[in-house]
This record gives structure tokens, sequence and C-alpha cells, in this order.
RNA sequence: GGGCCGGUAGCGUAGCCUGGUUCAUCGCGCGUCCUUGUCACGGACGAGAUCGCGGGUUCGAAUCCCGUCCGGCCCG
């Protein structure tokens, strides 16, 4: 049922193209998954995710377990129904909230309780109560629960939370009733090397049918991410799917992608749209609320397929977001995210083209 | 002709009565930066007024007094 294979390999990297199968169908790799976090991906509508060419979703077991709940989405029929998406979806455990919320919460090896950042109650999160809501959404892959440490912090804290994430790898994989979802394993270790071998290792032998990799991005220093990669990468089961969590700059995206890794998500096209913020290939990163795009008559960028560039003008653009229209925030998601998509298709379009140094040049330094 | 109210950064305002660590508050706007498994259409920082104008009182005035200009209102 979760079948991976692989279509084409870059013979200049570890870089490959391949396609997982779903109950929901297939998507096809390297893919960039927008978050739906609370069920929806903030201000589209999954046609318009389809046009931008969207083949699975994020959401997450947290934010859907305070509010509607596990027992309501089973009710209604699982979170695909509910919001009308029709392609594949990956929960997040909530692990990554223990991280987030860290003001909020306490964690023992068995489990992890919460305030809820919505009202303050008490919630209490474990691998056997995630694996129970994810089940209850009814996602095509679901993630074992894992605590994702600071990026900072020291080797001690690593390895006994590495060691807590293992633990409760197993225990997620054993409370696991559904055989129609996809449970991945997450490496953690924090930046060190010893710590991501052995993580590596253990959830390799879990023998899940996805890896993901976690624990970067959370205040380490830039370089580490790389170095994390170029550890573990060479250690994972070559026929499963590599998912790097949270990751979604287009320079980080290439360079991942030529270590192997198959899968993302990102909050940042979704974020930094609603922030007024955009990414273009000549420039990068821009603001639109910049002085410069006070009487702008060109799109963002000239030559884009996406509905805003094709329609709409910068001063427009940046109208838009300083009035906090919503349209505003809608239009440059839109672009954002077609944005990553686009660079998702040219990463798997290059890769069986033998091309793929020439995608990777393009994207190395738009952040 | 008489009376009243108001005149502080681009805009709206606080302070004025009880004059001095407020030579100035807050909001919006403006500018720059931040944002990587979404608490966050969010966050940080910055530029910008010498307080309508003139004079007086005082050691010291946006703050008191006089005059004057501008805007609005009311009574003749």
């Amino acid at each position: 049922m979760f079948e991976f294979r692989i279509l084409s390999s870059d013979p200049s990297s570890n870089a490959r193209c391949g396609i997982f199968s779903t109950p929901h169908g297939d998507f096809t790799t390297p893919c960039f998954m927008p978050c739906g976090t609370k069920g929806a991906v903030k201000t589209l509508t999954p046609d318009e995710l389809k046009t931008l060419n969207c083949e699975i979703l994020l959401s997450n077991t947290y934010h859907l377990m305070l509010r509607p709940g596990g027992d309501f989405l089973k009710s209604v029929g699982g979170l695909h129904k509910w919001m009308a998406w029709d392609r594949p979806i990956l929960t997040d455990s909530g692990g990554f909230q223990v991280f987030s919320l860290a003001t909020l919460r306490k964690i023992t090896d068995e489990g992890v309780t919460f305030q809820s950042h919505i009202d303050g109650s008490t919630h209490h999160l474990t691998p056997e109560k995630s694996i129970e809501l994810q089940e209850q959404i009814g996602a095509d892959i679901i993630m074992a629960f894992d605590e994702c440490p600071p990026g900072g912090c020291d080797y001690d804290y690593a390895e006994k939370s590495m060691k807590r994430t293992h633990d409760w790898a197993k225990r997620s994989l054993k409370a696991k009733k559904r055989t129609d979802q996809a449970l991945f394993g997450i490496i953690q270790g924090g930046i060190y090397k010893d710590l991501r071998t052995e993580s590596a290792k253990f959830i390799s032998d879990l023998n899940l049918p996805g890896i993901a990799i976690g624990g970067v991005a959370v205040g380490e220093p830039k370089p580490y991410m790389q170095e994390v990669l170029e550890t573990t990468c060479p250690l994972l089961p070559k026929d499963r799917p590599r998912y790097l969590m949270g990751i979604g700059e287009p320079s980080d995206i290439v360079m991942a992608v030529s270590q192997g890794i198959d899968m993302f998500d990102c909050v940042l096209p979704t974020r930094l749209a609603r922030h007024g913020s955009f990414w273009t290939h000549e420039t990068g990163r821009e603001t639109i609320t910049a002085s410069k795009y006070t009487s702008g008559t060109k799109p963002i960028e000239e030559n884009c397929n996406c509905y805003t560039c094709k329609n709409f003008v910068t001063s427009y653009l940046r109208h838009l977001i300083i009035e906090k229209e919503i349209l505003g925030h809608r239009l440059l998601t839109i672009h954002n995210l077609h944005f990553l998509l686009n660079l998702m298709g040219e990463i798997k379009e290059a890769i069986g083209k033998n091309e793929f140094q020439k995608v990777f040049k393009k994207y190395a330094l738009i952040q």
C-alpha cells in the first residue's frame, strides 16, 4: 500500500526522484508539503492548492486535538472529507509543539503535559495518545511522537531526548492499529554526529515506510543542518522516503535534495506571505511594503505563471498588504507556494535529465 | 458687534486646571530588519513635532497672562 519507487537518480549528487503511493493517491518526490496546520492552508481553498500542483498537505495533531478534537473528526469521517481535500495528508504528531510551546509544558519519559495555548486547559500527549488522534484524523502518513530539543541544547540533553524519542517511536509503532496509514519515525540527536548516527540506525531498524529527520533549524547555527544530513542520509535505507521536517528556504531545499532528502514541509511560504514577503528568482526574498513598490506597475516576476503575477502589479499587492486586505495575504500565499512547488517541479524534471546541478545553482542563494 | 471651543510630528491625540527628571504621550501611517514540523494578518528597531504666531510673567512655560492669526460653532 505504501510503495515508494525511485524513478530516477542524479549522478552528480544523492538527489533522487520518486513516487510514493497512499490510499489517497500518489505523490511524487522531492515534494514540498504546504502547512495546513489547523485543517487549512491559510487563505487558500483545496482547488487553489491543486491548481498550484500541490500533491500532499501537512496538518497537525496538537492543533486539531484542541479544536475540533479527534472524536469529532472521526465522527465526520476524518480530515480529508471534512476539509474537502482528497489527496494525501501527513499529520505531524504534536512533537514540535512540545518544543514551540515550551513555556506551557512539562516533559517526562511517559509523555508531555501541555497547557493549551487557547484557554490554558491542561492536556496530556503521549505516543499512544498521539497515534490514536492521528488515526482519528485519518492522514495517509502519520508521524511518531518525538521530542524536538532546542538547537543549542547540550550533549547530555540531546542524548536524553534522542533516547526518549526512540522509546516513543517504538511505543508509537506499538500503539498503531490502522493499517492504511504509513507511520514515519523521526531521527533526533541535535548537532552531535555520534547521536545522529545512533539515531539514524535506530530509526532505520524499525523498518518503517518512511524516515524523518527532525530537530534542525531550531536555533542551531546554520551550517549544522548540512552536516546533520551528511552524517545521517548515507545511513538510511535507500528505498524509503526521507523527510526533512520543517525546512523550506529554497537554498536549504536544494541542498537537502542533493543529500538525498525527498520530502519537506515549512510554514515559510505561507507565513512570509501573510507578513508581506515573497520570493523572486532574481532577488531572493523581498518585502512588498518596501517603498520602492509604492508605484510599481509590474508583477512580482514578469515571467512567473502564478495567478498573482499574471494579474496583479506590485503597487496593488503592496496596497492590499498595507490595508490588511485578506486578498493580499491570499495573493502572496499563491505566489510563494507557486514559487516553492514550481521549484520542486524543476528539481524533479532536472533529476530526470541529469541537470540537477543547474537547479541547485539557481536556488543556492535564495533564502 | 458679542460669546464659546479648538490650534502639539503626515493624520488623530496625551500632557495644560495643580508651570520645572514630559524640550513632549499614545495610536495610525512611514522606514528598515526578522520569520524554516504556524500560538502569532506576528515581532524588533528606527525616522519624524520645540508644542499656531508675537510678546509678557517667572530662575524656568506646551503648561499662567496679553495681543494676534486660523478653523468651527452659537447669539445678535
